[in-house]
DNA sequence: AAAACATATGAACTATTGTTCATATATTCA
DNA sequence: TGAATATATGAACAATAGTTCATATGTTTT
């Protein structure tokens, strides 16, 4: 018998079995939240702020976080693996800036929602 | 003598500048921040699929999640506190439900963004 | 008013995260 | 080729997060 019983088990019976079904496989759900944890992050909204309709290198980025190249190297790393940014080589230096407008929209919508709840 | 000097510092002047004066205020990038973090959890990102367009207890989510209604009760403090969820009671019953349109919007971009992606 | 039910909260314990420091790779220029 | 520049990576350490267990709050029913 389980530790979770309560009536709604039988009153409710048909949300809890759509909810069931639209449920994604865990793979997709462990993209969509790592996708998010890596906005997570008050120094990756920044960069990410920065990368708004701007390409930066690492070096700018540096400059303007007030942190080392090492530190933002490895943020930019996160940031290039969750697909939030990407980026072009040129010679020596390697410049950002944000995947697409996807990326573009979550972040000013977020934005927006929060503006109204907090404004 | 800064650590982070480089060439781009004059090549890159104008977007440097650019990024640091449309920087949002410390306090908005936290929320912001705050705002994906709590997007940025398994366990929190399978909630609010079960809610889309669905409105849940404690109790259903329990069951969905086979979880502890306690955990459940934890992460739900976290999604209202975020602004991620809204709810109303009825009697003892607390029904949850997503906060609004914007919340549901993030969270589809953000799933069709990683399929696109990694599909 | 007491028992039962639904949900919320606090403390604690393990696991994960972000930065620093040291070092490695890659490209250009002399 | 060797020095200089730009970026990336690995290990380690302090700080933060997620679950569990115990307990508290609030509502209904008897």
């Amino acid at each position: 018998m389980k530790e979770y019983d309560c009536a709604c088990e039988e009153l409710h019976e048909d949300s809890i079995k759509k909810a069931k079904e639209t449920m994604p496989e865990e793979k997709l759900i462990k993209n969509i939240s790592s996708f998010f944890k890596i906005m997570g992050d008050p120094t990756r909204i920044k960069i990410m702020n920065a990368l708004l309709n701007n390409e930066l290198c690492v070096c700018d980025i540096s400059e303007i976080m007030n942190m080392t190249h090492s530190a933002i190297s490895h943020q930019l790393r996160l940031l290039r693996e969750a697909d939030l940014v990407k980026y072009r080589k040129e010679g020596k230096v390697v410049y950002y800036s944000l995947n697409d407008e996807h990326v573009e929209q979550i972040y000013e919508l977020a934005k927006t929602h929060i503006l109204e709840k907090r404004g």
